[in-house]
This record gives structure tokens, C-alpha cells and sequence, in this order.
DNA sequence: CGTGGTCCTTGCGCTGGCGCAAAGACAGTC
DNA sequence: GACTGTCTTTGCGCCAGCGCAAGGACCACG
């Protein structure tokens, strides 16, 4: 369990900074608790500060005009978010929720733009994290416009392996609560086809499958599924 | 037709900078020159150069595994490009083609890397311009992953009418070539269903259509579609 | 002004995955 | 230990949009 000025000093917004930086951003954080399932803001709500997840696990969403929703995607601790609306638009544009019960770092807006000031290397490591994002959802994005339903799961689950996956004995467990609902508002499909996809690759003997659980087994077997091979 | 160092000096990614990093950056710069079809660069490339287009449009793409190819965006005069895999890969993420006759600055990472050092505001500006197409893109992502053919079209037209869209007698022409297949890996569908959606449109008398060309005649109906109001 | 290349249209058949309904499996609570 | 709400599974019918084939239109170039 790292201290907070450690989490502070080593997540990517923040690497590099001088000790200085570093105390003074502990200084000025505030800390809050989030039980499961609660709103931390919601999408089109004006920035009230900038975030840094501590503990737990929390997804950013997005709706759409007929209600729908999309998951954009899962946070872990040191994970940074309502970045973008501090930096580019005065609201943010996903909603903030608890998937198990969280605690955030947030800054005020005020308190970014002086230590921004102060640090000019943050701009720079926003310009980095940003990029690895919109790098992942370009990716994402040529997925969805391009690729079977079941080649989007298999990419999906393996990346939230590569995220948040914990080995335990028989394979590789996400380690969020992550429903079936959950998957397909992140891959763009419906809890129906998922359950079915899921049942069949459990048949196969590819994942174990719980109530919002799911263990990889085969990590190899969704590797194939993924890239399309021949089995 | 703005001088070059104007130019350089309004983008949204040197906006702000001081008249000598204007000066810096407009001495670096490399200008080159590259005929429609031509590959600026391709996915997977290790990153030679930060790039801004100076004259004429352009396309990045994305290639996926089967071969098919996604348009990721079209670029307009002043935009940045090659930024991901300046900050965050050392290889260029998309594929950048002129869609026509075009002109682009350049600059070698070893000199971005100077400018940055020097003048940090460089480092904040370029965490703006990614986090305005990170709204867009997850905005785009969320239409691709719910909404209907239709309505994903209706959007991305108007989206290009609001980034190239000229006025001109009877409404207002997208100012780029535009084939029916570019619109289709733009919004993750195919050329024969874009070809039936716009011949509809044709119909209706929103649009007027020619080859690599659209002409939208009226923007309210295309909006009607884009929000999938009843007409 | 004819020829070749590229881009666009339209008809037809097919299917992946959606939508709904109904029922089953858990987990937490009193 | 029964109850209640939430999450999941599975069967069935259907259709939006894909894939292909064939043909037409337009442009550039010799």
C-alpha cells in the first residue's frame, strides 16, 4: 500500500515532478469516498476539479440521445480523470461511477492552474497520458468499425487483463465487478450476445464465469479468438 | 493566404508562444510538398518528424488485421499531425495520405524536443489539442457503438461541413475530395451503403451529389437525421 | 475523341447479432 | 431460511446492413 505522496509522485500526470511539486499536491488534494454504484459528476456537469482515483475501481460513461449508455473505460488507482474538461472544455464530457467502493483525489480547478504555472512539466505528461489514450481508443475505434462482435470481447477482456488481471490458481481473474451489461457497453454490443459469446467460451473451457466475475483460462485460446487466427 | 510564420503562430498548438519561438519554430521547420495519393507516412513507422499542414487536406488512416482500412480523420490547414508518436510512442500510430495536392512543415523530434525545453507552453497546448480530439473521438465512438447508419453519416457530414464546409450557391459544399469510400471507413460502414444513403438523401433534395463531391442543400434536414427527430 | 481507369449505383440474397420474453441463479437482508 | 432485487441464460423471430455482381458515369490522357 503506497502513501499518497508517493501514488501522487509516481502516477503518469505527475512523474517526474520536483519533491516540491510533489508535497505541494498532496497539500492541496482533497480526499473522498465513493460507495458502489455512486455518480462522482455526471457528463455535461461543469468542472468542479481534477481527479486522481486512490483506491477501488470506477468506469467513465458516456450516453447517448436515446438513453443508451457506453463505458469508455475502467479506472485503476493513479489513474487520472476529468482531465479533459479542465483542459479543453469547461464540462466534463463522461459521467464518473463506482464499480466497487473508491476514493479520489481532486484538485480544484484553481489550485491546477497555479501548480500548472508553477510545473510546466505537467503539461507536458498531460500531453503524454492523453496520448496513450486516444491511442488505445483509436485502436478501439477501428475495432468496432471493423471486427466481429467476438473479436471485440476476446480484446477487451485481454485488455482489462493487461489492466486490472490478478493471477490466482486455475488462470488470470479481473480483478473489478464487471457485468455483462458492463462488457457490452464497452464493446459495443448487447448483454445478450455477451452472455451467449461468454457461455460458449466457457463450454470451451477458455474462462470460468461468476456473477460479474470472470477468470481467464486460456488467455492463449482468447489470443486466437482476438487476432482472428485458425484454432 | 497567411504567411507562414502566421500560420505557425495562430495553430492551436503554438498559439500563445512568444514572437521569438514563433521565429524559432518557423526557421526549423521543413516544408514539403506531396501529390494526391501520396503516403506522408505509414502506421508503425518510427516517427521521423512532428508535421503541420500547411496547404491542402489530408487523411489519417488506420489499417486492421484483415486488411480493411479506417478513416481516422481528415486534417485542414494549421493542424497538427504525428503528435501521438512524438509524445507517447516512437512510432506513428495512424498513416497520413493527401487526399490532394498538399504542403506540410516538419520538425525533427530532436529539434521539438529543444522548443519544448524551451518554451513550455508548448507542453500545455499540445494537452488541449488532445484532449479536443479525444472528446471527439469519444463522442464518435459512442455514435459507432449505438446509433443507426443513417445518423452516424448525417453527423459525420456535418461534422466535415463545420471543419472544410464552403458556401456556395444552393448550400454549402464540402470542400475536399470526398469518395463514397472515404465516408464509409469514416464512419465504419461501406461504400454501397453510404452509395444508397446519399442517392435517398439526393432524393429528398437535401443533398446534391457528384463524384468525390457533396453538396449539402439543406443542413436542418441532415440535423433532423443526425438527432433522429421526426420530420 | 476514343480508351482505360476510377468511382458510383442498384438489385438481390443472406446472416450476424439485436430485441423480447421467460425463467433460472445468486447475494444480501431481515 | 424465506424473500427480494439484481444479474444471467437461452430460445425464437426478425431485419439492418453487408457482400457480390453487373452495369453505368465520369475523368484524364494520349
Amino acid at each position: 500500500m503506497p502513501s499518497d505522496l508517493e501514488l501522487i509522485g509516481t502516477c503518469a500526470l505527475f512523474r517526474g515532478l520536483p519533491p516540491a511539486a510533489i508535497a505541494e499536491l498532496g497539500a492541496a488534494a482533497a480526499v473522498e469516498r465513493f460507495e458502489k454504484k455512486v455518480l462522482l459528476f455526471h457528463e455535461g456537469e461543469p468542472a468542479r476539479a481534477l481527479w486522481m482515483l486512490r483506491a477501488g475501481r470506477l468506469k467513465l460513461t458516456k450516453l447517448g440521445g436515446n438513453g443508451q449508455e457506453i463505458v469508455v473505460r475502467f479506472l485503476i488507482p493513479g489513474d487520472p480523470f476529468g482531465a479533459i474538461a479542465i483542459l479543453a472544455g469547461a464540462r466534463y464530457p463522461v459521467s464518473a461511477e463506482a464499480v466497487e467502493a473508491c476514493e479520489a483525489f481532486s484538485w480544484t480547478p484553481a489550485d491546477v492552474a497555479a501548480l500548472v504555472e508553477r510545473y510546466p512539466a505537467i503539461g507536458m505528461n498531460s500531453a503524454r497520458v492523453m496520448s496513450e489514450r486516444m491511442q488505445e481508443l483509436q485502436e478501439r475505434y477501428r475495432e468496432l468499425a471493423t471486427e466481429r462482435v467476438a473479436q471485440r470481447v476476446a480484446r477487451a477482456i485481454l485488455r482489462l487483463a493487461r489492466q486490472t488481471g490478478r493471477r490466482v490458481e486455475g488462470g488470470v481473474l479481473l480483478d473489478l465487478p464487471l457485468s455483462r451489461q458492463d462488457l457490452a457497453e464497452l464493446t459495443g454490443t448487447t448483454l445478450f450476445t455477451i452472455s451467449r459469446t461468454l457461455s460458449e467460451w466457457e463450454q470451451q473451457g477458455l474462462v470460468e464465469l461468476g456473477r460479474e466475475r470472470v477468470l481467464i483460462k486460456s488467455p492463449h485460446g482468447l489470443v486466437t479468438i482476438a487476432e482472428d487466427l485458425p484454432s
